[in-house]
DNA sequence: GCAATAGTGTCTTTTAGACATTATCCT
DNA sequence: AGGATAATGTCTAAAAGACACTATTGC
């Protein structure tokens, strides 16, 4: 046996003064900029703006900071529930799904001491976000689109954490179908192309005339067609356009047989 | 509000009779066929043989079926936790990535009455199977290839659950670099071949000429070098073959820029 | 007709597929 | 040299990319 482990003292070894829960909040919000174009889309990430002073009056760490809502988890809770509480309780925001997606446990990336956070992601639609108001120790809630967001001085290592969370969300998008969440039942093309849009930029996406041939014979959507007639509107155009649906196909690419 | 809430009367319905974790535990066995060949690889699935009586001496339902390993989920035990516990009873594995994959519970599927199941998948390099021993309510644990398995009567609906935890270790060995746990650190790219070809059936991967010339540029292997020297190794043939490793790179491909 | 979005035609470039060929090196 | 595996060359077919073009329709 190593005969470090034999002389073992837990007195020896420093446990963390602190285990957060920290959620990135997206969404994508639509702007009408005329009356057929469609809205242009944007993705956002919500902060809250953290108090300057405490409840008890003493002065806040990394005050007047913008930063992802979060805070302590409970001794009877895991992080995931303790990420659920501390978001309705920051910003009113309930029936979310959330997702893990990484620890942050960098020693001196809190100022007052060794405190660990597990890092959570939501992507949700916009609809949902309307109550949002801000509570607790939080000051103000709002959202920032991802070029204002890191032009901010944000408390903590959160700009890394909003950074990777930007990751998981592109990967999300590109993985599943996601992005149905952003659109109506039935859809048009273009509505597609813009939410991708706002997560992913690959060439082909901005070129309306290769998404416009390619997606078609996406196999995870559908033209909607209702008694043999092609389903069309016009909520966008003057010209007429195809309406589509999401199927139940589960998609999945091999990352074997890829462009890099 | 809806008069069917109303009118609710918990003793009209009907609560189901258990609530049980099943495993399907994959791995891919070796078999040598020569000196210099490259071992010939399986794919195969561990089943255990319920007995004819139980503990009590009652004839056992499905008695004598082969069937996944699995049981009973205790009251205070999450459904994973029950599947990490029966699996170490019966089968004497422990320390495995298990993941869940989907809940079965059609009214039916188990004769005893309403059961419901929460299906779980395992993907084991073979040398963690090594010790495995039939206990408790298993008389026997056995290895089966995917041909195998389905000739066989199979207890309950564990037909469609095999199917289906199939399909989700081709999606994880597709996704992920799993195939890695399945390799030496260092590997040549017929072995890394053998291990996609047990699960995956792509064209490409079966034509030499595709996959060698492919695969060299996958972001997520690189050679191994040292010195600037290519290292090479002759442990599968008498011409030397390049090393390879996996680097930390985590791929992700679009489900919207893919041929299907 | 104009403007704006939807969608196609067509050419060029790139990549995949098939299969023959060469390269290496242990026995 | 023989035999076996590793890797490349080369031709063909298919797909992606670029961009001009046509189509539809409200005003």
């Amino acid at each position: 046996m190593n005969d470090n482990l034999l002389n073992y003292d837990v007195s020896n070894y420093r446990t963390p003064d602190g285990y957060t829960s920290d959620i990135a909040v997206f969404t994508i919000i639509s702007t009408e900029v005329g009356q057929y174009k469609p809205p242009e889309k944007t993705l956002k990430i919500m902060l809250i703006k953290r108090t300057e002073k405490t409840k008890e009056g003493h002065s806040n760490v990394e005050g007047g900071k913008w930063a992802l809502p979060g805070g302590f988890i409970k001794p009877e809770e895991t992080a995931y529930e303790a990420a659920v509480r501390e978001l309705s309780e920051e910003t009113g925001i309930t029936g979310l799904r959330i997702k893990h997606f990484g620890v942050y446990d960098q020693f001196g990336r809190d100022k007052r001491g060794w405190i660990i956070s597990n890092a959570h992601y939501a992507i949700v639609p916009e609809n949902k976000l309307v109550k949002r108001r801000a509570a607790d120790d939080a000051s103000e809630v709002e959202l920032f689109s991802m070029d204002e967001v890191f032009q901010l001085d944000l408390a903590f290592d959160h700009k890394q954490i909003i950074e990777e969370a930007l990751w998981f969300i592109k990967k999300d998008m590109s993985l599943t179908t996601v992005a149905k969440n952003f659109l109506p039942k039935q859809f048009v093309l273009s509505e597609l192309q813009g939410v991708l849009l706002t997560v992913m930029d690959e060439p082909w996406l901005k070129l309306d005339a290769q998404f416009f041939r390619k997606a078609p014979s996406l196999p995870f959507i559908e033209k909607v067609v209702k008694d043999g007639v092609p389903q069309k509107t016009n909520r966008w155009s003057k010209n007429k356009a195809q309406l589509y649906r999401f199927n139940d196909f589960e998609p999945y690419v091999s990352i074997y047989n890829a462009k890099y």
